[in-house]
DNA sequence: CGAGGAATTTGCGCTGGATCAAACTTCTCC
DNA sequence: GGAGAAGTTTGATCCAGCGCAAATTCCTCG
């Protein structure tokens, strides 16, 4: 077992639960946290296990994702660095209700889920904090639910893609560069569709110019065409 | 104006939000709470509008949808009797994410955002149960996400009923009846299709007697036999 | 740098379910 | 109780995109 890796209050700064949050709360959670480095590909949790961490990223990537009884998946969402993920069974059931798998090296925060939420008792900004966030994505995934009903598969493959931009893109030379190692099927399970489609679709716009994959990360050149595609009334 | 309608803690006792919370608190939220009749077919709050006031329902049902730009409507939730809606954007942008509307005549409690804010600052739990209850609707929309990318009209409409059945099922002479006046409409619009494909699987299911719709209801016969449509392996 | 494997592209046929259209039934309200 | 409106059923047609399969390219790692 190594070391464990010293936390300070400084590190919590860049997680969004705790961010607005007094210094003096800050230390608190500190003190209760574990740091961890994640090696990629980790399961870090399994759907329907009994939570026994809630956790929050400090650097790298995360897939949360569900699967049904059939073997089904859908890819739920990625968890970037200041995300937190596995906190809401805490409050609930007490049982995860997706898996939990680093795509690169990663590092974590995660507290015992009785000092979370002895923590959440204490502070009720805390508590309000993540009702914001879940409430946030509860609005996400309502959206999502919408567009997968209603819209072509070619408009949610460019709405992912904007996504994603909008969620963890950073300018490069030349686009804009999402910074999640991405292959066509990841793009496939959040869109709801089958990974022949999106590469069809994303074949095109790649012979367009209007983007590019290399080392399974895509570079946005153009977001403003992709907004076109993303927003053209029909289907 | 009508008189104000008096409001105790023991109406509050209903409301999954406040159920389990010291009897005080419950007084406390009475206090600042209006009841207000709303009758039937009463657009409650539009999408995209200012949140006026955070909403708990007491009676009647309310039905939650979400459009998008090019008009296109989901069903996001029925709310039925001691839920809550309307109260995640007093905690984040302040702007009301979907459309409410009784579909009877109804009667609710509402508070002002900034009552509701202090009062969850006051009494931690209040802002963790409500973790715990926008929790849960997270967990049910990303189902419903899986089930509308990866299973068939057929099997979705199946899960629809049984979903509505545990929400708002009621024993009657012949089967459990479901408490919310419902149109095929309405059936597809949850499960993300046409009220023609609704219709044509009801229809069959109707014919099977394993179901009955009188008066806008429906009244399941055989809940074991719509599971099993639910579950069945292929598509 | 090169071999092996993983991911992507692309062609083709097929089908679930959307769309269009029309008859029919059931509710609502006077 | 009856007229009109609203909701439902059912038929016919059509196509987006899924499933299968094979070729090709890209990435990884020794």
């Amino acid at each position: 077992m190594a070391a464990p890796i010293p936390i300070d209050a400084e590190m919590l700064a860049d997680v969004a639960l705790l961010a607005a949050l007094p210094r003096a709360v800050r230390e608190e959670a500190a003190a209760l946290a574990r740091a961890r480095p994640l090696p990629r590909g980790l399961r870090v949790f399994d759907q329907g296990e009994r939570a026994g961490r809630a956790h929050a990223l400090l650097s790298g990537c995360v897939r949360i994702t569900q699967s049904g009884s059939d073997g089904e998946e859908i890819l739920v969402r990625f968890i970037g660095p200041g995300e937190i993920f596995g906190c809401v069974p805490v409050l609930t059931d007490g049982l995860y209700p997706a898996d939990a798998t680093t795509m690169v090296d990663s590092l974590e925060l995660s507290w015992d889920p009785a000092d979370l939420l002895a923590l959440m008792e204490r502070h009720s900004q805390l508590a309000i904090n993540m009702v914001a966030i879940v409430g946030k994505r509860l609005g996400e995934a309502q959206e999502r639910l919408r567009e997968l009903a209603t819209q072509s598969a070619e408009r949610r493959v460019a709405r992912t893609l904007l996504r994603l931009l909008d969620q963890a893109g950073r300018r490069t030379g030349d686009g804009v560069r999402i910074d999640f190692p991405l292959r066509r099927k990841d793009i496939a399970d959040i869109a709801g569709t089958t990974l022949h489609t999106v590469s069809r679709f994303v074949a095109g716009w790649e012979r367009q110019g209007l983007l590019a994959t290399r080392h399974h990360h895509v570079i946005i050149r153009s977001p403003d065409e992709l907004r076109v595609l993303a927003e053209e009334s029909p289907g």
